[in-house]
DNA sequence: GCAAGAACCTAATGCGCTTTAGCGACTAAA
DNA sequence: TTTAGTCGCTAAAGCGCATTAGGTTCTTGC
């Protein structure tokens, strides 16, 4: 700023003030000053920046999850992809971290809050019982649950959230509908907000409809625990005619192993992944789907956060809910 | 620090040079300094500290990958969380970034670089003709080059790259004592290097045991384009016996359009996947793929590059060879 | 014609840290 | 006794920016 100073012949205040905006300087001198600056090709330094007041430019995301847990999942990287795009406009930046569990999580978030380091962080993987949104309102540091179920505890908060309980009122219904009445949900992890969201629903449908033999096994969202799964309860002396697999990989896991029990999907059984991806239609049969967009989601809940962060109020934002995309691994019932 | 000095009753320099392991404190000054700090939970704002002439306690890493392209691979989050591993140690941040091509990030690295908001990068997916070491060699940021051959025309930037030439080398052994002779390469995106050095690897190989019913067809590692590959070949009147496809989704792809077309895995065509994942286990034939450690290549990334910030030198680092790990996609050419 | 105010600009301060220069007290060598 | 040197510490400057408190000049209203 001193350099664009002297070659426009100006103060350096005068630089600061027709950068930023700020009255107290003249549009001709602004302009001048502005394309010196390009010329020299300046851009402020984020540090000095953050050291008179503003913010670090910057918000956090921090993934909770084993290394080896992470790969095959396509939801995150659509969810960042998303989140990125509306960052970018605004440039800020995203401060990335792979943790293994959520106490590291928290200890990640009271670091980065002491070295002031992010302005905001989007926390994913909501739990029931989950110490983050405490922690964070306690912090007063601006953040975005994506996933959770509306809390009104922390008043700091902001949430963004799916309609699982209808996405899986909508799914039994179409299952219903096509005589299904044993049905087996492959759930994700215990303690996950969603899940548990997805389980109490599908026991509430259940009931609503006489249903007694309707039930949801917690696993860890991997393939082995979907095919280990999958074959325990196909194996049973009236297996279920429906399964509900709360990941595409666990539900592609899933077929593979009813193809070797000697179960023909959807003839013998019907699958549903809570999941869309490419994965969905590189097997066969193409497996049936709940849809959401991912993407968008994840740009949601970015505008969410620079909206607080601006000082906005915290709000509940709900997408839309995910849509049964049909297709071939769903048919009629066998016994109906 | 200043809250620091006054309880532990020193000047804020003393606090500084005790914190900091500088000498020019007594030892049982530096052991009270620490424990006052301890007690107030103070860590050292890093704006600050970036101002006074340290780093930005951070590096970058930055995708270029259209939004859609993004996803089913399982290579990057491996890669990321092995990165990430090392960084956690020496408490620095990944700033990270998703745009749209080179172009883009090219630009991005401009201005990470003129924000001081990085010490370092990693730059993934080098391509011949590469605009990106250069750019950064100019601009004296230390970046480490993950997948690159090595380049001597860039003395400051790192590489850390696996021989694929050797493991390409390798797979084409295998299926040569199977008995393959037509053998179809189904690459990636054209231009990238680790593309380029497969391609003409395979075609040296060919030469060499005069086969001339080899060839590559470069992709954009879509399933869609893995499948249409493959119908294309296979529809010919006489088809590859081996398919050699460039990540697991392609070839997951590649074997549900087989199947299709009515050719049996392996009896009528062997496939390898060129990256192992879970996804390779999730199929049946469970497929024949390369593996290398990928999380383990994020680390010595994180490791070259850590050391290159510090000051050392710029290095040439190979992982080891990718392992060809043979399953059930592939046998005896029917021919053979 | 003069005071009041607006318009445009500069000087100076501070953000939280590192670092250099310097200072007093003590010790060892001459 | 003096000189030089060391140890443990403090005072002060500076990193690059935003901001606040002036300070001129120019206008405006009476």
């Amino acid at each position: 700023m001193k350099d664009i100073a002297r070659h426009a012949g100006v103060s350096q205040s005068a630089v600061s003030f027709a950068l930023n905006g700020r009255p107290g300087v003249s549009e001709g001198t602004r302009e001048r000053v502005r394309r010196v600056a390009e010329q020299l090709g300046w851009r402020p330094s984020t540090a000095a920046r953050q050291l008179s007041g503003e913010g670090a430019a910057t918000v956090g995301f921090v993934l909770a999850r084993p290394a080896d847990t992470l790969g095959v999942d396509s939801f995150f990287l659509q969810l960042v992809s998303g989140i990125q795009e509306v960052l970018a406009e605004r440039h800020l930046g995203l401060l990335f971290q792979v943790v293994e569990d959520v106490t590291d999580e928290c200890a990640v978030y009271r670091r980065w809050w002491a070295e002031h380091r992010v302005d905001g962080v989007l926390v994913v993987d909501p739990r029931t019982d989950d110490p983050r949104p405490g922690l964070l309102d306690e912090l007063g540091l601006p953040a975005v649950v994506i996933g959770g179920a509306p809390d009104e505890r922390h008043p700091g908060i902001s949430t963004v959230w799916a309609d699982d309980a209808g996405a899986m009122a909508s799914v039994v219904d179409e299952l219903y509908a096509l005589g299904h009445r044993r049905i087996v949900h492959i759930a994700g992890l215990p303690g996950l907000a969603h899940t548990e969201r997805r389980v109490r629903t599908l026991r509430a449908e259940a009931g609503r409809r006489g249903l007694t033999e309707v039930e949801s096994v917690t696993t860890d969202y991997s393939d082995a625990e979907g095919a280990a799964v999958t074959r325990r309860v196909l194996e049973r002396p009236a297996p279920p005619t429906a399964l509900i697999y709360d990941n595409d990989v666990m539900a592609v896991a899933g077929v593979a192993t009813a193809a070797e029990l000697g179960f023909s999907v959807p003839a013998d059984v019907s699958v549903v992944a809570w999941e869309d991806s490419a994965l969905c239609r590189m097997v066969k049969p193409w497996l049936s789907a709940l849809s959401r967009d991912s993407v968008e989601f994840g740009r949601t809940a970015a505008r969410e956060l620079t909206a607080l962060v601006d000082g906005g109020p915290a709000r509940t934002v709900r997408v839309p809910v995910p849509r049964v995309i049909v297709r071939d691994s769903t048919g009629a019932a066998r016994d109906a």
